[in-house]
RNA sequence: GGCCCGGUGGCAGAGUGGUUAUGCAGAGGACUGCAAAUCCUUGUACAUCGGUUCGAUUCCGGUCCGGGCCUCCA
């Protein structure tokens, strides 16, 4: 039982061999200023797998994954609405939390905030000035770049390639155009603390690397986030918390997964092609989501569309089908091409091929829930699954057993016409009737 | 311009130097008043051009195409 994962540090597959006792995972959280979209949910979804997995390798495994609550987003938005940052943060953590429920993401252990926090990232710019790895200019405190010679080892970029590309003007203060912001002074309407710098706010990098430190020590297991946070965000936590700790490295594995795409394009707002988690739960299961999301291996682009969902929505129908309502489950292992699948690089593609194999079994139900158990699917009864189903569309019952009570009817009478007529209305609705020997049932075809 | 990642059957998507991925959709059959569901049967794909090899979708190189990062971004 051997745990290989891609680390992007060395750009390949490793076996994983934890530090301690203890494995400290780290995962870069959202910053709460709007509705999550899917792209949010990826991470998410990737960290829970991941940490499932952990669980079941190692004893001890803890989990952070951060809130960024102070953000110049937030800021604006909080101007906009005419209410503190505190309003906007709060709402869109709760959203955050609710949304990643609902996908059957569990909580990681330790949900930290930045605002709690302002104290361990001003403990640790001091300590970057002391140490001569950052300066103070213009009332800013910037991290200098070329005090750190290992600068690009994640992103494989070499400093003078990034600034010939460099497509925005360089702050004219900065000792060196790569030197980013620790701290930054704010306006008297602006959100800000105390600091020996005067009144202010961190800027973007620091509060990873300072969370990290205070929640789970100098050096982490596996670090995990988006594939855009490889540069700028990454190396520059990287740069913080080297220099911060004598050369101690960060993290031992680094895990990015890919995007998520819409028609092959990347989601952004001025395309508009945003597609948020909430607006897909207006028609769909948060499980299906889920399983859509897990249908490819988290390192690739995902293209999302309806089909997908579509799809998924189909294979839970099924599987729901097996799974039925028995709630007496033997805890057994996870079947082992199953958990081998995911082992490898959490491979879920190849797991969800082992599933459906398992599924072909009828008698092998344990082995099935606990393979599902591992992808964070199949959590249901099959009757809570359609009932879920049902609240989500919403229908009136009492006027569909009218409507199917009267098709019987009908049919007793070989009025079949009259019959087939009531059930194509139904299927326009998307209600699908299944005539058997002890009567006719229904459900919802998406 | 620099750095990355891809191009697999109708669609989604793994994997492999020579043997069925899998799922969804489709087709045929059984069943059914007709359907649906289910069961059975069915599908020979790996961008392109060279190279290595007994043999390449899989390794190497070129080309074309697509995507991402270098700026806030999951």
């Amino acid at each position: 039982m051997n745990l290989n994962i891609f680390n992007t540090l060395s750009k390949k597959l490793e076996s994983f061999k934890p530090l301690g006792d203890t494995v400290k995972v780290y995962g870069c959280g959202p910053t709460v200023y709007n509705h999550p979209h899917i792209g949010n949910a990826r991470p998410a979804v990737v960290g829970d797998i991941l940490v499932r997995i952990l669980r079941n390798l190692f004893k001890k495994v803890v989990y952070v994954r951060n809130i960024t609550d102070i953000d110049d987003k937030i800021n604006k938005k909080a101007k906009e609405e005419n209410v503190t940052i505190e309003v906007i943060a709060l709402k869109y953590t709760k959203i955050y939390q609710e949304n990643m429920r609902t996908l059957n993401v569990l909580p990681p252990d330790i949900e930290p905030t930045v605002t709690q926090n302002i104290h361990s990232v001003i403990k640790m710019i001091s300590t970057l000035l002391e140490k001569k790895n950052a300066y103070e200019a213009e009332n800013h405190i910037l991290f200098h770049v070329p005090s750190f010679k290992n600068y690009g080892d994640l992103s494989k970029r070499k400093k003078d390639e990034m600034i010939e590309g460099a497509r925005v003007e360089v702050a004219p203060y900065k000792k060196d155009p790569m030197d980013f912001v620790l701290w930054k002074p704010s306006k008297e309407d602006q959100v800000g603390w105390e600091s020996p710098w005067g009144r202010g706010r961190p800027g973007w990098h620091i509060e990873c690397s300072s969370m990290i430190e205070t929640y789970l020590g100098e050096t982490i297991d596996i670090h995990l986030g988006g594939n855009d946070l490889i540069f700028p965000h990454h190396e520059n936590e990287i740069a913080q918390s080297n220099c911060a700790h004598n050369g101690k490295p960060l993290s031992k594995y680094w895990l990015h997964n890919g995007f998520i795409s819409m028609d092959k394009e990347k989601m952004s707002k001025s395309v508009g092609n945003i597609i948020l988690i909430n607006d897909i739960l207006k028609k769909y299961t948060g499980e299906t989501v889920r399983l859509a999301m897990l249908s490819a291996h988290y390192k690739q682009p995902l293209n999302w569309n309806e089909k997908i969902l579509i799809q998924a929505n189909k294979n839970l129908e099924n599987l729901y089908d097996i799974i039925g309502d028995d709630k007496n489950y033997k805890f057994v292992p996870p079947p082992k091409k199953f958990f081998n699948a995911l082992l490898n690089d959490l491979n879920t593609p190849e797991a969800l091929k082992e599933l459906y194999e398992l599924s072909k079994d009828k008698n092998n139900k344990d082995q099935l829930k606990s393979a599902a158990n591992y992808l964070g699917i199949l959590q249901l009864t099959q009757t809570e699954w359609i009932e879920q189903k049902k609240k989500i569309k919403n229908l009136d019952e009492k006027k569909i057993d009218k409507l199917i009570s009267d098709r019987d009817k009908a049919r007793k009478e070989k009025k079949f016409d009259e019959a087939d007529k009531i059930r194509n209305e139904l299927a326009i609705d998307g209600i699908i009737l299944e005539d058997s020997p002890t009567g006719t049932k229904w459900r919802i075809s998406n």
